[in-house]
RNA sequence: GGGCGCAUAGCUCAGCUGGUACGAGCGCUGCGUUGACAUCGCAGAGGUCAUUGGUUCGAAUCCAAUUGCGCCCACCA
């Protein structure tokens, strides 16, 4: 064994061998129960990201756990389309070519598509294999895939003929670059400074109406003009018209509600074809629609040839300028307020009024609040259930076509008589009349609305196929903040409506990783983290842990590249242990030997005692961690106890007993303990990092091929304490008295080495006699004798008093006086605690105890002490 | 405008249902090349747990307010 853990030699040898054994690929026809995560599918031209990393890292680690608990795990990876995502790249890749989707027409723009596709699909699962990942690579699914396509229709055609999707003309979010509608959820608002003018609007028969707005262009859709219902300074006006600047059009004044009399003038213009709450103002009064701004983001009104056909920015100004000419401007102003930008693009979107089809969502939120409410579905962290029921109550219907090329067609077809219809096979025929001359829509579908049913859809449904019995509903959805709406609770809603359950029972939102300034982490922007360097530089096992240590804990984070380093060295650090317990143990071959025969349990030191107990407790702990998705907890805690009570305590405790020439019995225990806990923590900490455990293990007497043939450890009832008896708290106690030797050599400067007579008084008995000085002259080098010492320090730890014969100097002396000072302000602090009343009255019991046990602790060790600050 | 989250050691973060006035990693100081590991060991310095009130025998932990960040939602033009 190499003196370094190396990554990159190991790394490659476990996947391959994961692969040999098909670890991932789940048997449907087990015995065993199962165990399923979806993979969020990325994109099929997407590179691994850090969130990626983060997320599908904490979905390896439950189902490499749940496959040593002996479940069939299914952790069904796979890809999505991404349509719009999509097309804006190839898009781009034209222009740059000097032409355009139009030019080529759709069967050879589906040309390039595909060869985009086949060129950079499935890059990111080479890119998660990096991370040991353990997905069912013989289900993969796309979005595209046929079957998958007959669901994407099936549940289309089942909404459809429910009345649950329909077609309309209505206010859409349009993105005047992809020529399309997007939905609510995919508008990206940003803060945008604008100037807010101020027109007058002179009313029929005299006086005038100022209104205020941002979009001057927009005035010359203007409908109408609103004020809130009763407002004093206008009452007199509703009813009247107002005759507008440069279209000379007359429109009323009106009332509305949604008006509000304190904002800007109280006078609203109101522009239903082009603003939502106009829109809605329009729809309640009855106003005409009047459309000025095409879908290409350009002004559509011949009839003002000055303005016609100018991008709305140009427009602005434009119309502005002209209404300044003509004294309508009173005033502007500077304004701030957020603007809707598309969040695949980025480009300004234009509200306007646009035949879309949409997911009618009163009836298919009312069971998805349900089970959320009842805890069908469980949100980890807690607080993300009322975002998801909050969005869910006040829902709006789903806007789910899209005008652009790429993506699942809408499965609708309308033949000469007007029968509008869907399918699920492409039709040839109508199927109320007959008539075969039928025209398809021309739109697709929002590419959400096939990732809604991903949990079911990969597992064949509409079929009733034996993984769907298996393996739906999915166990646990893992996944970023932002997608909740997108994809999370459409999931939700999508599932109970077509399989009648929840398509999961619990749902982590994974932290989100901030770049190291603070912010949000942006590839344009240049503070990107990219996770491989990090794999190649720290080694996976490094990255998963770090992913599963904050990825859980339900706060967002900083990337602190120390961290993920901290766990290389921890990968080092057991690599070391195992190393150096090869050596000792070594039967020739390169693993180590089971002692034989096993030592009994009688032969079991106080040490080996303390070390199994914590193990025990460990695997509890680890355990109780797991179980509430607290992952950060349980890696901390391996952290913690594989370095600081395995590495640093134990083996340092036993190299005298692993000696060749070390009594057998003693060295059977001590062997015997170390290849268990190795073994115990392997186990525990191989979900994390399956590398440097599967490498290590394969050291250990009879290593099986992988650890994930393995068993979770547990732990057998009245183990941790049968077998600690009262060994642990003396260990602690002794080690305790260790540090504080270990502590006055060094502020005294005694040279290494350099032994000094120690005399001992009290303490816990479990450890006593022999066993004591032995386990103590192991760790520091002192004589123990039996008789008085005169003159030297007293240390104490616990109920242990020692005699260290050091002369002393004034260090020594200052040092002791401090003490003393800590002491008596602890006690005197205890003493006061337990003189109040209300403490010991109320305190639990064992509660007022510990503080009496610090208190009598505190008192003898300045007893003890006494004297030690003075003198020469 | 509404809601949520966060403010703990120089830095990045843990700290469960209130009970040894709080831990880790990095950084810092001192010592150390004894056959696991210098990607290490040992010892140490460093925190009035943002502020102010409240509840309680007891508060980093619960409640309220304040300040400063961050995020989400929202049709105030």
């Amino acid at each position: 064994m190499d003196k370094a853990f190396d990554p990159r030699t190991v790394e490659p040898v476990w996947r391959a061998r994961w692969e040999e054994l098909g670890i991932g690929i789940a048997d449907a026809s087990s015995g065993r129960p199962s165990f399923t995560v979806a993979l969020p599918p990325p994109n099929i031209t997407g590179v691994l990201h850090l969130g990626h990393a983060m997320g599908f890292s904490i979905q390896d680690t439950l189902c490499r756990h749940h496959r040593m608990l002996g479940y069939e795990v299914e952790w069904c990876p796979g890809t999505d389309h991404a349509a719009i995502a999509t097309q804006n790249v190839i898009e781009r890749q034209l222009a740059a070519e000097g032409t355009s989707k139009e030019e080529l027409g759709r069967p050879l723009f589906q040309v390039r598509v595909d060869a985009w596709y086949e060129e950079y699909g499935g890059r990111i699962f080479d890119q998660m294999r990096r991370l040991g990942f353990t997905c069912d690579w013989s289900r993969a699914r796309f979005t595209l895939d046929e079957d998958y396509v007959r669901a994407i229709r099936t549940a289309f055609k089942n909404l459809f003929d429910s009345g649950l999707i329909y077609r309309g003309p209505r206010i859409v979010n349009w993105c005047p670059n992809n020529l399309s509608a997007i939905s609510d959820e995919e508008i990206d608002w940003r803060e945008h400074t604008d100037t807010m003018v101020h027109l007058r609007y002179p009313i029929e028969g005299g006086g005038e109406i100022v209104v205020a707005t941002v979009r001057p262009e927009t005035m010359l859709g203007d409908a109408a003009v609103a004020v809130a219902p009763g407002d004093p300074r206008y009452r007199e006006l509703v009813g009247r018209s107002v005759r507008l600047p440069l279209t000379g059009r007359i429109v009323p004044i009106i009332e509305d509600a949604a008006v509000q009399p304190d904002f800007g003038t109280g006078a609203l213009k109101v522009t239903p074809a082009h603003d939502p709450t106009d829109y809605d103002i329009g729809q309640r009064h009855g106003l005409p629609m009047i459309t000025v701004i095409a879908p290409d983001g350009t002004m559509d009104v011949p009839e003002l040839p000055q303005f016609h056909g100018l991008p709305t920015d140009q427009a602005r100004v434009a119309v502005t300028e002209a209404l300044r000419a003509t004294g309508a401007v009173l005033e502007e102003e500077e304004y701030v307020h957020e603007v809707g930008h598309c969040d695949r693009c980025g480009h300004v979107l234009e509200p306007l009024i646009s035949a879309q089809w949409w997911v009618r969502m009163t009836e298919l939120s009312g069971p998805a609040i349900a089970a959320v409410e009842s805890g069908d579905t469980n949100f980890h962290p807690r607080r993300y259930t009322d975002v998801y029921l909050a969005w869910m109550r006040n829902i709006r219907d789903w806007c789910i076509s899209r005008q652009i090329w790429l993506g699942h067609a809408i499965p609708v077809s309308t033949c000469a008589n007007d029968h509008t219809f869907a399918w699920i096979e492409p039709p040839s025929a109508c199927a109320t009349c007959g008539d075969t001359t039928l025209e398809n829509d021309p739109d697709v579908l929002d590419t959400w609305f096939s990732s809604a049913l991903w949990p079911f859809a990969i597992f064949g449904w509409p079929e009733e196929t034996e993984d769907l019995r298996r393996f739906y509903p999915t166990d646990v959805c893992v996944t970023a903040r932002d997608i909740i709406f997108l994809w999370v609770a459409r999931m939700i809603f999508t599932g109970l409506r077509f399989t009648a359950q929840v398509p999961f029972a619990d749902v982590i939102i994974t932290s989100t990783v901030q770049a190291v300034d603070g912010t949000r982490m942006n590839k344009s922007k240049g503070n990107a983290v990219d996770p491989l360097p990090m794999i190649d530089s720290h080694g996976a096992d490094a990255v998963r842990a770090w992913a599963a240590a904050v990825g859980t804990g339900g706060q967002d984070v900083r990337f602190n590249e120390d961290r993920i380093e901290s766990y290389q060295r921890f990968a080092n650090k057991i690599w070391n242990a195992t190393r150096f317990l090869v050596a000792r143990l070594d039967d020739g071959t390169g693993h180590m030997t089971a002692p034989d025969p096993e030592p009994a349990i009688d032969d079991l030191r106080p040490e080996d005692r303390w070390m199994l107990s914590q193990v025990a407790e460990t695997v509890e702990a680890v355990d109780e961690a797991l179980s509430s998705y607290r992952l950060h907890e349980a890696v901390e805690r391996l952290y913690d106890v594989t370095w600081h009570s395995f590495c640093d305590g134990y083996v340092e405790m036993i190299k005298p007993r692993l000696r060749d020439d070390a009594p057998d019995p003693s060295r059977r225990a001590a062997a015997h303990t170390a290849i268990t806990t190795l073994d115990v923590l392997l186990r525990l900490l191989h979900p994390f990092m399956p590398f440097i455990t599967e490498e290590c293990a394969q050291r250990l007497p009879d290593p099986a091929p992988s650890l994930q043939r393995r068993d979770w450890p547990r732990v057998a009832p009245g183990w941790r304490e049968g077998l600690a008896g009262p060994h642990r708290a003396a260990v602690d106690e002794l080690l305790q008295l260790v540090q504080r030797v270990r502590a006055l050599r060094d502020e005294s400067g005694v040279p290494r080495g350099e032994r000094h007579r120690l005399q001992l008084r009290g303490g816990d008995p479990a450890v006593a006699g022999e066993e004591r000085i032995r386990l103590l002259t192991a760790l520091v080098p002192v004589d123990v004798v039996n008789g008085a010492l005169d003159g030297g320090v007293t240390l104490v730890a616990g109920a242990l008093e020692a005699r260290y014969h050091l002369v002393v100097g004034e260090r020594e002396r200052a040092r002791a006086r401090r003490r003393l000072g800590e002491l008596e302000a602890t006690i005197s602090r205890l003493d006061a605690q337990l003189a109040n009343q209300g403490f010991t009255g109320r305190a639990r019991p064992e509660v007022v105890d510990d503080v009496r046990r610090r208190l009598d602790e505190a008192r003898r060790e300045h007893a003890a002490l006494r004297g030690q600050g003075e003198g020469s």
